[in-house]
RNA sequence: GGCGCCAUCGUCUAGUGGUUAGGACACCAGGUUUUCAUCCUGGUAACAGGGGUCCGAUUCCCCUUGGCGCUACCA
């Protein structure tokens, strides 16, 4: 089979250590869009294979996240209650509870795949190409601290391979001593491969260290758990993160000696800090869980961190792309080589660029759990107890149909117009238009209550108040609106007195322009 | 230290052996507007440095510098 029949596989292959990375997340967009473009499968594993670094609910975690995301994955872990009706095959996972796989290639949890990894490191070790190691960690440790004080590449001294014989492994085997298993790097070679976003790329073996492949607590290490489960999951393309870019060639010394084909790879560049080093939770938020807390659109920061190290070229100036557009334009080669800064002001602008693009039922359905966070939303419904649910988003629709065009994320939602949520105070000299005395700001005011006030109640629309306002002002616009905008809000800055009015309705927008004409 | 990767405005980027080096975000100014925001118009701003190759390099090669990654019985 050649390489353009094969049907493409591609996976994404997290760590239970916390949450999803928001450098995961572009990493598992990347492989689902290759995935997509190529008619592939998208698989999701989990390398669980340090226990010490596990964190409880973190492969929940992460599939509510890439779930969330709206990545769908075509075989491996998913939660239980997701799949239930579906007739794939479908196992429970043994290691975590809730957890299902789906596949053939399963157990797609490495950690279920134990007996798999030391069949196949033991038959390294006969074949020659690996060896055991009862090193203990404190000598490993000791001969590590030597070498760097003596300016020499840290690198494990072979001991075991060359002062024991095959009686006395047998024996320490036999005793059950700690053991672990080491690749044998052969010496004098040179590792070439082609990345697909890097193109070649040359490793001396030399300084390539005895990687240990089996650790003694019967795990394997990502070296050699990843190259077997890739290969049995025939996995064709390893789009992975840069930082594996230096143990690629440790993965294809594996391959060799296992005989087995090597995948394609594509090491994505890094996303950066404002300051240019990895992305970091010192520096802000990392989880993909922050940005859904904040109110970011899933289809924002798709689009954003698809952008951050690729671009579709050929003099493109797009700077939105949905998903299926993403889809169909993606190709790794196009991928940047230099890492990128994580910046959060264009995701601010993306984020807003959907908000305004948002249907009303999909704003309210964003911003609803939002307002309900907010202490002026939670006393504004208490004090309007008397209000349905449907009439209390009613008025949050219009709220958010005034507040759209500045709104960022859905975390600000409101902020910046509590006034429609509480009562106002500021001072009697803010009523002031420029230079416009009491009597005319009262005589404004006066004319607005009258304006608003032969408008009906069932007639109280945007373009009705806007209308009736703007032929009352004349050409004195500010001398009428001014006053009518601060009497309504009390703020410095606010939507249009229409707006306002109109949010506020009939009963509350006069009250708010007589108790202004009292205040003078 | 060793090994490797990378290098266009502040940021994300387009681009070519000959361009006024383009766009977006941010920033600044002006306009629209009752305020703020939106919106519109305009502006500031980049090929890291040094050598080659070449008629000509931002582009190709080398070096330097800088940044980053890896250098674990972590992934």
């Amino acid at each position: 089979m050649t390489d353009s029949e094969k049907k493409v596989r591609v996976r994404f292959a997290p760590s239970p250590t916390g949450y999803l990375h928001i450098g995961g997340l572009r990493t598992a967009l990347y492989n689902y869009l290759f995935a997509r473009k190529n008619g592939g499968v998208f698989a999701l594993r989990i390398e669980d294979t340090d226990r010490a670094r596990y964190v409880e609910g973190a492969v929940e975690s992460l599939i509510k996240s890439l779930e969330w995301a709206g990545l769908q994955w075509d075989e491996g872990v998913y939660e239980k209650s997701k799949v239930e009706s579906q007739k794939l095959k479908v196992t429970e996972s043994v290691n975590y509870s809730g957890i299902v796989e789906v596949g053939d290639f399963g157990p797609y949890v490495q950690s279920e795949r134990l007996e798999l990894y030391k069949k196949y490191a033991e038959q390294l070790v006969a074949d020659g190409k690996a060896y055991y190691c009862f090193c203990e960690p404190k000598r490993l440790e000791e001969m590590r601290e030597t070498q760097i004080a003596e300016k020499k590449a840290p690198m494990y001294d072979r001991y075991c391979l060359a002062n024991l014989s095959a009686d006395q492994i047998n024996e320490k085997l036999k005793e059950s001593c700690p053991v672990t298993i080491r690749l044998k790097v052969p010496r004098d070679e040179e590792i070439e491969f082609d990345d697909m976003v890097r193109g070649k790329i040359k490793f001396s073996t030399n300084t390539i260290d005895d990687q240990v492949l089996l650790k003694s607590d019967g795990f394997p290490t990502y070296h050699l758990a990843n190259v077997i489960d890739d290969h049995l999951m025939e996995i064709t393309q390893v789009i992975r993160g840069d930082e594996w870019l230096p143990s690629t060639p440790k993965h294809i010394l594996l391959y060799r000696a296992f005989g087995w084909e090597i995948p394609q790879y594509a090491h994505l560049p890094l996303l950066l800090n404002l300051d240019r080093s990895k992305l970091s939770k010192r520096q802000g938020d990392v989880a993909v869980e922050d940005y859904l807390a904040k109110g970011y659109l899933k289809e924002a920061i798709l689009n954003f961190v698809a952008m951050l190290g690729w671009n579709p070229g050929e003099g493109s100036v797009q700077e939105i792309f949905g998903v299926e557009e993403l889809i169909e334009k993606f190709e790794l080669t196009k991928v940047h080589k230099a890492g990128a800064v994580f910046d959060l002001k264009k995701l601010d602008w993306i984020n807003g660029q959907y908000i305004k693009k948002l249907p009303d039922e999909e704003l309210i359905k964003n911003a609803l759990p939002f307002f309900e966070q907010k202490e002026f939303y939670k006393t504004w419904s208490m004090a309007h107890g008397a209000w349905s649910n449907v009439e209390k988003e009613d008025y949050l629709k219009k709220v958010l149909t005034v507040e759209k065009e500045r709104l960022a994320k859905f975390a600000d939602v409101g902020e910046e117009n509590k006034f429609f949520f509480q009562d106002i105070s500021y001072e009697k000299e803010a009523l002031r238009w420029k230079t416009n005395s009491d009597d005319e700001t009262i005589a404004s005011l006066k004319t607005a209550q009258n304006v608003l006030g032969e408008i009906a109640e069932n007639d109280w629309v945007l373009a009705k108040i806007e209308e009736k306002l703007l032929a009352a002002a004349g050409d004195k616009r500010g001398d009428l609106l001014w006053p009518l905008r601060m009497a309504l809000t009390g703020a410095q800055k606010s939507p249009s007195p229409f707006e306002c009015a109109w949010v506020l309705g009939k009963v509350e927008a006069l009250k708010r322009v007589s108790d202004a004409i009292k205040k003078i």
